[in-house]
DNA sequence: TTAGATGCAAAACTTTTGCATTGGT
DNA sequence: ACCAATGCAAAAGTTTTGCATCTAA
């Protein structure tokens, strides 16, 4: 993802919450950045410790007000690694899957989906939502691809 | 499933417990009884409720140390709904996906892998294991299937 | 008998709430 | 100027830890 998807992914968010009638705070406005640039999750202490590096007096319950608004928003998605809860920039052009870097934490997406495929279920289910992920290393943190097939 | 196949279950937990050299203790017989025979996911709250219905006594600490060694030894999977993290006992017999009833949690197997429909992934990975659920309501507690379909 | 499991109490950590102040619109 | 957003402090909730006691093997 280059500088300019980035940036425009930062000005969705800002807007996304502009056209809500949210009032764009600086606060907000470092948020929408961060989540912009990151290419993996970020836990709510992570948003945090960014967060205080230009806001040093940025309480611990901003951060957790503005997360909760930006994932009912549908902006963030959350996730649930054993280390707990963490978020990130969701998707909002097209839907797909992601692979997930179990080290990095890393998303790449890709377009196949199950429920394009899926034969018929056992039993009547009235179905609102799928998740598909795939866990893994990323050829940057494999020990197995980090040699051979890294520059193939 | 019957009250055989819980049976079954919750001796296979009790198993497994024993085989890697744990105590088997009333406080773990009883979760073992609970997992096997829960449809859906519990919390930590749940089976703490549970418990102390035989156990009065039982403490909060000794079911999370329960659910975390369970977990750890692959007898519980773990699960985080909006309300937090629950639990329920892994399917030890094959690999299956699932229908989550997004109100009872109910869950329902289905044999269809994505991973085996899957076409080339955009980059090199390395794959480590995946995901893949359906939500949506069970036929019990969805509104459109109640009346027509329940019962076809 | 004895190492492992439990109960208790307290600590650590995470997330939420109430309220006065600040700041975007 | 107005009202939403913030910072602060404290509360509520969740999960972990240390240690003496108990108990399954």
């Amino acid at each position: 993802m280059g500088d300019h998807d980035r940036q425009e992914t930062m000005q969705e968010i800002v807007a996304a919450m502009s056209s809500k009638g949210w009032r764009i705070t600086d606060q907000r406005r470092s948020l929408a950045a961060l989540f912009a640039e990151a290419k993996g999750y970020l836990s709510p202490k992570d948003v945090y410790e960014h967060m205080r590096l230009k806001y040093p007096g940025v309480s611990f319950d901003t951060v957790y007000r503005n997360l909760r608004l930006l994932s009912e928003m549908g902006v963030l998605e959350q996730f649930y690694f054993n280390e707990g809860l963490k978020f990130r920039a969701r998707c909002q052009s097209h839907h797909h899957h992601h692979l997930i870097c179990m080290k990095c934490e890393k998303t790449v997406s890709f377009e196949f989906c199950p429920m394009k495929q899926i034969p018929n279920l056992p039993e009547q289910f009235d179905i609102v939502s799928h998740r598909f992920e795939i866990f893994g290393y990323c050829s940057d943190c494999s020990p197995n691809l980090k040699e051979t097939s890294k520059n193939a």
